[in-house]
RNA sequence: GGAGGGAUGGCAGAGCGGUUGAAUGCACCGGUCUUGAAAACCGGCAAGAGGUUAUUCUCUUCCAGGGUUCAAAUCCCUGUCCCUCCGCCA
């Protein structure tokens, strides 16, 4: 969320910032309303504070054995006035909040304008696609000896579900174990977090209230527990950017850098017919999410880090990939600015999206209220950023496809070895 | 699932209708003292919001939401979470 004053002090300059996102802002509706409010909460507080002011002298009265009635006579009706004038001002604060909760966040100004991903800028890239001296195939003809089985998982749950067993499911696991080891030993500290999350941290993190249809949402099948309702994490941002919500962090304890390995859940609404074929796109994917907390001034820097940290993921794996600066069109709602990096799939020809890192700035910290109290003591806002290092599935997809061999074999690239019994490939 | 107890500032913990945004202790920050440090002593120390900005003035907040009252941290109702005991359970 934005900050609504100095939003509203700068309304002209931030209706152009803000059309870089091909965003419609009525800044009409926000001044009405916001005039609207000033109104009411000037009032409501005159309201109170006659109030307070009768009911001290009352309680002096009282305590000099004087007779409080004429005092309570003239508050009589003030009540019921106080009332209507917090009613009034209530509807136009929820108008203008959910007005504010459905702005995305500005972007920063070197992120690039553009419609779509097409318009996505190529930063720089590390390694060169294979030239394979034979057919190639694609993870799902690859994987189906050693254990990737989507038609079993369609028979338990549906489409964009996968099993995973035997040879394929111990590279899966050693993916992840592989990228926890390497962060962990690079400063995040490992969580294990919720799958399950409540209304707020959904909020706070900017995925509620626009993107609700992306997400699984869950409720208690008994009528007294009826409204208790959870969302499946659609990353594990969620759950560890808001262990923070609510907190004023010790300076010297930033930045905070933590890592998670999770499932994530995404309702794929929207995207039926696209990546129907394998993992790319499931609805429960394996991921390994970083998240930085950090001092405004360092954010930018953090972002270029964290980006970092994924790549050396890729890198340590040896799998070409790019690294996108996200344009205009493309970058998430809650983010300022985003680089993907994008592998290289043999089976697709293509490049396609393994991580994603942002710097959501100060536009998660002001829902979540996580601040910190700088050298003049002022409590300010902090940064969140988050990056996936990487996403599990989509590296075993990488894997398989970069490392097969003509005969169908896979061979394990050297990091992983260890995590696989020293294994060197799978045939 | 049953029975009971609780939730107060960064932490611990008092207050249980009236000048209490909240005692006290610890932590933290500044100062005195000291060669320096510690100790001691003195002072400071919640967040959010609104108006006006020279300055400040005001409002809200003691888990959350309702209610009673001129007045609620304090009384009543509902919810959430935590703790103890019994039952069940991976």
């Amino acid at each position: 969320m934005l900050d609504r004053k100095s939003l509203v002090n700068d309304i002209k300059s931030f209706k152009e910032v803000i059309q870089r996102r091909n965003f419609a802002f009525d800044d009409n509706y926000l001044l009405e309303l916001e005039n609207e409010r000033k109104k009411h909460q000037i009032k409501t507080q005159e309201l109170q504070k006659l109030r307070n002011t009768y009911t001290k002298s009352i309680a002096k009265a009282k305590s000099n054995n004087e007779n409080p009635k004429p005092l309570l006579d003239k508050v009589a009706d003030l009540g019921a006035m106080l009332d209507k004038e917090k009613s009034l001002l209530k509807i136009v604060q929820d108008k203008i909040n959910s007005f504010l909760m459905n702005i995305p966040n500005i972007l920063h100004e070197s992120v690039p304008l553009g419609k779509s991903e097409d318009e996505n800028i190529e930063v720089s890239s590390w390694g060169k696609p294979k030239e394979f001296d034979f057919m190639v195939k694609d993870h799902v003809d690859l994987g189906k000896k050693y254990g990737l089985d989507f038609t079993t998982a369609t028979k338990i749950s549906g489409a964009r579900f996968v099993v995973m067993t035997n040879q394929i499911a111990l590279l899966h696991r050693a993916l992840a174990q592989f990228m926890l080891d390497y962060h962990t030993k690079n400063d995040y500290q490992e969580a294990y977090v919720p799958y399950l999350v409540n209304t707020d941290s959904a909020t706070n993190t900017g995925q509620l209230p626009k993107f609700e249809e992306d997400l699984f949402k869950t409720s208690l099948n008994n009528n007294k527990d009826k409204d208790k309702v959870f969302y499946l994490i659609p990353t594990a941002e969620i759950p560890l950017i808001n262990m923070f919500s609510d907190t004023i962090i010790k300076e010297q304890d930033l930045p905070i850098k933590f890592v998670a390995h999770t499932p994530s859940f995404r309702s794929e609404a929207g995207s039926y017919g696209r990546d129907t074929r394998g993992l790319i796109r499931q609805h429960q994917f394996d991921k390994v999410e970083l998240i930085q907390v950090t001092k405004p001034e360092n954010s930018y820097q953090a972002l270029e880090d964290i980006t970092c940290d994924a790549e050396n993921i890729l890198k340590d794996l040896e799998l070409p990939y790019r690294k996108m600066l996200l344009c205009s069109g493309d970058v998430g709602f809650s983010s300022a600015k985003t680089y993907d990096l994008e592998v290289w799939l043999p089976g697709q020809k293509k490049y396609r999206e393994i991580s994603s890192c942002s710097n959501c700035e100060d536009f998660q910290a002001r829902r979540l209220k996580l601040r910190f109290k700088d050298k003049d003591d002022n409590t300010i806002l902090l940064h969140t950023l988050n990056g996936s290092g990487v996403a599990v599935g989509r590296a075993l997809v990488a894997v398989l496809e970069n490392y097969q061999q003509a005969d169908g074999s896979i061979k394990i690239p050297t990091v992983l070895q260890k995590y696989m019994n020293f294994k060197k490939e799978i045939k």
